[in-house]
DNA sequence: CTTATGACGGTCC
DNA sequence: GGGACCGCCATAA
């Protein structure tokens, strides 16, 4: 299978994360199951971390929990942002409904 | 090599 | 809807 790096690894989640469009959001989760096909790996948790070291320089407020929960520590910006876009966003949490998004 | 940890997820109660 | 538990996996110590 298509084993990468985990170097390439990173670019692949980035290259996603700048793929989501504006008012959409996709879950961790999401993120680590289209990636695993061409990855051959697959873990949220791995994904989450991910983001933690190098999603500054992508639209990482539009990568939510798979319960529409927002980063810790970043939730105020994250939400704010979200609703500037047009995300629709319920309390502290996303309407994954209406707003999960898939390549 | 073994243990702890974390921007997660699904199940159980 | 929410909290406790367990599983997953790369990294750090």
């Amino acid at each position: 299978m298509a084993s990468v790096t985990p170097q390439e690894y990173v670019e692949e989640v980035l290259r996603l994360v700048e793929s989501i469009p504006e008012g959409r959001v996709m879950s961790y989760g999401a993120i680590a199951d289209v990636l695993a096909d061409r990855s051959g790996r697959n873990s949220a948790r791995q994904v989450g971390t991910i983001m933690a070291r190098n999603g500054g320089g992508v639209p990482w407020h539009r990568v939510v929990t798979s319960a529409g929960r927002m980063p810790p520590g970043h939730e105020q910006e994250a939400r704010q942002r979200l609703l500037s876009e047009g995300v629709p966003v319920k309390g502290e949490h996303v309407d994954m409904t209406r707003a999960s998004w898939l390549p």
